[in-house]
RNA sequence: GGCCCCAUCGUCUAGCGGUUAGGAUCCCAGGUUUUCAUCCUGGUUACCGGAGUUCGAGUCUCCGUGGGGUCACCA
């Protein structure tokens, strides 16, 4: 059976390149129908935040990642550690080293000012004498001395380093505790794992995770060193090139389906498919298939994408949705229209949000130029005429073909082109040029507000006065 | 600097010795639309460089160049 795990450090958010190598790894083990574990790496007491942990497991139940059994946490399994350390001391392939930290640090000057590779001198390898007084040692293991450490990685295929590449690292820390590489191995082999998908920034933690393999006899899993994602320069993403934290997706409106789809893409593709819905990544996903090469953060193409997934979520998930962004439209007679209208031209839901509010909110001001524009000439005249058929109009005034038919008379009763009354109308509705369709606005904020709105847009034309005659002379001029 | 990894349109990618090098995004043009957007149609843009292997190389090998990662009592 697949076992894979998402192993993630207290130490601050979830970060999305983080994101898309937990969905791999729990891509890789749906796939096969296998256990996806989650492992909180805390062995550094000092850097453990709870609140960082908490957000981890939020972005996570934003996202829909889920994981079998209870999260393992590393630092309650400081014994079982112990156990090993024990073991590798007592059958010598491990042993204390009583060098203090400013001779290793002295050590490691002297290297680098003979231009070496700063690394251990392996002098407590086979010392037997008596230790020096006053230092608590800290344990070493026994890394072979020459030949290759070599493995088969499923991304990059075939790496193999020097042993001499790899000094006697530490294990546990002079106060007893644990090191990073060497709990790794453990838990990996002891957790069952047969797949290990990972950052390829782990790509050199592997050969000295495969000492602890061997010092302790386990088997080894298979290794995936996935390439990192890099910001749209093509540099290293950091925090700076903005919202690196998954929640920050969620903030600006993004859809967990987007970002995932999204994260999925970057460095994997199934022929020229670019829509995958999870239960389709789950069914097509193999990890073998993952790219070696590093990929670049597009904006554009995650905006893209969402847009999709707005387009096709459930509209009642959209209100919900909306909710969070100061909109309330539950209960909205018109909800199908409203959102069958915005839709089409919102990439978030911070935007949908907008669109939607520009609509069910009477417009606060005109926008100058497209008043200027719109309200020109005998725009009075046309929106007061508009005004008064609407309201003589006999037939029920409901849904968007209603209102167009009235819009359609009077046009055809007066003779003229849509845009003579399309203009003033859109500005008076909206207060601007752009946005969603005339019978559409009309039909959801009713005949009520139409008129009112109307009405202010009158009120409004007659406090230019003969200025406005003068700007309109102006644009005809330029034209 | 040592070691390791990587290299196709601006970006994400397809390609697995023989293709007019394909798709998506972005951008541009046209169509649909009273407007904007959506949608549809079309278009511009790529095999890092150099040797070699081969009848034939984006694909294999080597070298160079460029980029990235890593060298902790962090994870």
């Amino acid at each position: 059976m697949t076992v894979t795990r998402f192993a993630p450090s207290p130490t601050g958010y979830l970060h999305i390149g983080g994101l898309r190598t937990a969905l791999f790894s729990w891509l890789a083990a749906k796939n096969k129908g296998g256990m996806f574990h989650l492992r909180i790496e805390d062995t550094d007491l000092s850097r453990n935040s709870d609140e960082a942990l908490a957000a981890i497991i939020e972005a996570f139940e934003w996202v829909g990642l889920d994981y079998d059994g209870e999260a393992v946490y590393q630092s309650k399994r400081f014994d079982l550690y112990g156990e090993y350390i024990d073991r590798l001391l007592a059958e010598g392939k491990a042993y204390r080293c009583y060098m203090s930290k400013e001779e290793l640090d002295a050590l490691r000057e002297e290297q680098m000012a003979r231009k070496e590779r700063p690394r251990y001198d392996g002098r407590y390898r086979d010392f037997d004498g008596t230790p020096p007084e006053g230092v608590e040692p800290v344990i070493r293991i026994k890394a072979p001395q020459s030949g290759m450490i070599e493995f088969d990685d499923g991304v990059k295929g075939k790496i193999s380093i020097a042993a001499t590449e790899v000094d006697d690292f530490i294990i546990a820390r002079s106060d007893g505790t644990p090191t990073y590489n060497f709990v790794v191995a453990i838990d990996d082999a002891l957790m069952g794992l047969t797949d290990v998908i990972r950052g390829d920034d782990h790509l050199y933690n592997t050969p000295k995770q495969i000492v602890v393999y061997e010092a302790l006899g386990f088997t080894l899993p298979r290794f995936y060193h996935v390439a990192m994602i890099n910001n749209e320069e093509g540099k290293k993403l950091s925090k700076r090139d903005g919202a690196t934290d998954v929640m920050d997706y969620k903030k600006q409106g993004f859809l967990p389906e987007a970002l995932l789809n999204f994260l999925v893409r970057l460095g994997w593709s199934h022929g020229d498919q670019e829509i995958f819905s999870l239960e389709e990544m789950v069914k097509l996903f193999d990890p073998n298939n993952l790219n070696k090469s590093a990929s670049s953060y597009n904006l554009d193409k995650l905006l893209w994408l969402n847009a999709h997934y707005i387009k096709n979520t459930p509209h009642a998930k959209l209100a919900e949705l909306l909710h969070d962004f100061g909109v309330d439209i539950h209960g909205h007679d018109k909800l199908e229209i409203l959102l069958d209208a915005t839709t089409q031209r919102a990439k978030t839901i911070a935007e949908l949000a907008a669109q939607v509010r520009l609509i069910i909110e009477r417009p606060a001001a005109f926008n100058e130029k497209s008043a200027k524009k719109a309200f020109k000439g005998d725009a009075v005249q046309m929106l007061e005429g508009f005004a008064a058929m609407l309201q003589g109009w006999e037939k029920e005034l409901h849904l968007p073909c209603d209102y167009h038919a009235v819009l359609e008379k009077f046009v055809a009763d007066n003779e003229i082109g849509f845009g003579k009354i399309g203009q003033p109308l859109r500005v008076s509705l909206l207060g601007d040029m752009t946005g969603s369709g005339l019978d559409e606005i009309m039909a959801i904020i009713g005949l009520g507000e139409t008129l009112e709105r109307i009405a202010k847009a009158v009120e409004y034309i007659g406090t230019l006065g003969s200025e406005s005659e003068v700007a309109v002379e102006q644009i005809i001029e330029v034209k």
